[in-house]
DNA sequence: CTGATATATTTAGTCTGCTAAATAAATTGA
DNA sequence: TCAATTTATTTAGCAGACTAAATATATCAG
């Protein structure tokens, strides 16, 4: 009995992210953006110029994901790479005045998709479900 | 004050969904299945011989993904295409033997995946967050 | 009956994401 | 010093997922 909630849950877990992504991906389209790539520049607009070790850290994904997504972002123009001079073998990553115009734009789009999320909750009920993804999210790691 | 929470909320919701979704990827591969084959599938193993336009409905993506998908499963061994009869358009999608074997290993893989993302939450918290995350499906779609 | 439209699928090409293996540079230890 | 190991990145190849465009079949309207 008590199964079907299970089930429901991480169905629903599915579902809502799965969603969120697509339309979220659609929406940064219009900033000639793919989805994954807002967040690897927010990591640049915190601090610019960091190695693309420290992006996979931070994006939690694996090394060659983030030498393609590096890849496209420069050919876009968004960001620049350069060698670092003290080691040769990283790659440090620098924001273009292009990648950098992105931010505020960026921003209202999360925003906006985050409200389109949680617009019928309550701000306590905004606690509640956050403590409790928080704990899912500790399961995990 | 209050948008640090929606904000850990829509970021804990993208940590867990991918980080299930790379652990139960992993736990697929020793079925010899890609992550989201299952779901297909899970379609199948409730009705069989449905059509690809079907398929799509149901796991929500859109018509190149399922050619993909299904040529892969197909490739696999576990199942099989068949024009329909009626309508030369339409593609039908039926299990083979080793297709329908791997309901029972799949259902495993799935409980125990889910277990461990809710282990630590009680009945009434379950049903609690299942509400939550039903509201937020409702507000996206 | 036939030309236009609708429907189902495929193809081509993009992206994020992965693993395995290659490359290149730095570090470590005998 | 120099071979072995570690670290950072890239390449190749695969998957799911997407869009845009092509193909093939079916249906509908005059």
């Amino acid at each position: 009995m008590n199964n079907k909630v299970d089930c429901d849950i991480r169905e629903s877990l599915d579902k809502v992210s799965s969603r969120m992504r697509r339309d979220y991906s659609e929406s940064l389209r219009e900033l000639n953006l793919y989805v994954g790539q807002d967040n690897l520049l927010y990591r640049l607009w915190r601090e610019d110029g960091i190695t693309q070790m420290q992006l996979c850290d931070h994006l939690k994904c694996e090394p060659p994901t983030v030498t393609n997504m590096v890849k496209s972002l420069e050919q876009n123009g968004f960001i620049q790479r350069k060698r670092d001079e003290q080691d040769a073998r990283v790659m440090r990553i620098y924001l273009t005045d292009k990648g950098r115009a992105l931010e505020q734009p960026v921003d209202a789009k999360w925003k906006h998709q985050q409200e389109k999320l949680l617009h019928s909750i309550s701000p306590e009920e905004r606690l509640v479900l956050r403590e409790l993804m928080m704990r899912m999210e500790r399961n995990l790691f």
